[in-house]
DNA sequence: TTAATTGCAAAAACTTTGCAATCGG
DNA sequence: CCGATTGCAAAGTTTTTGCAATTAA
């Protein structure tokens, strides 16, 4: 998906709650998308301060990423000891996470196999999947090969 | 396993680290053990502040829980915001879990084609695996009654 | 106009740590 | 005795919030 594209469905997001179209938050959207990778807030709040132009304070990017899991452009992926590591999904296929405890790389993987099973896990409990998140933490080839 | 045998092979794991063996810690053990259902540390640290016989501080708490943790007898199994739900696992059989957002009810489940699938996901990236989390947060099937 | 948003600093929630006293081996 | 552990309070992290000023609709 285009980064304009996300940018219009976020207005009507915004709309439709009755919230209101502003140009911090956009700016955050673009800062997002452009950073490319995984993030923690503090490292994207400090990212943006150490832009030439200062787009948001730190508040309004802890308000901005709450409202952008709401709409779902964003998502908690990892959670590692206090750290939560998020992503930016819009558009992207779901997916599951390798994360190298050594290196800190991230390894993104999908299994449909995985989905189906979940599935019908939950079907046998009657209770209705609403997201899920499957972390693998372990060693990395290249770390691996470091090792020895 | 017995609270006893766990206690034994904690105490022959503090030795062979090379740390003492002291009251508070097996008390922990023991208040983690009767607790009996998955827990936050500060709702553990205010359960044993409770009681009769204070066994230990929240410091010590905080320092035993980590012990445990990496001698396996408990282990994060839920992170949601910002709140970190353990579990007392010693001795009992790998699970995932379902976890209710109304209502917080926690359902354990294990399906082996699921650990089967991640163990092919991470032979396919050269991954060496040493634990994983699968959480699926939904509504469970009371909570779900209660909406109609 | 007026209700939502922003930035700031303060507070909150959770966790770690320095240190002096104490305890275990 | 010596080094590990404990409790306390202080400090560190991350995130939330109250409030006055500002801005969007």
């Amino acid at each position: 998906m285009q980064v304009d594209e996300l940018k219009s469905r976020f207005e009507q997001f915004l709309k439709q709650k009755g919230y209101k179209i502003t140009k911090g938050r956009f700016e955050i959207v673009d800062k997002i998308a452009s950073y490319g990778k995984h993030f923690e807030i503090e490292e994207l709040v400090r990212w943006i301060a150490n832009q030439n132009k200062t787009v948001a304070s730190r508040s309004t990017v802890y308000r901005t990423v709450r409202l952008l899991q709401d709409f779902g452009a964003i998502r908690e992926v990892i959670k590692l000891g206090n750290r939560t590591i998020y992503e930016f999904v819009a558009g992207k296929p779901h997916h599951e996470h390798l994360i190298c405890v050594e290196c800190g790389k991230i390894i993104e993987f999908y299994k449909d196999e995985i989905e189906e099973l979940q599935d019908k896990v939950c079907e046998e409990h009657s209770f209705t999947p609403l997201n899920h998140r499957l972390e693998i933490f372990g060693i990395c080839k290249d770390c691996m090969e470091k090792r020895t």
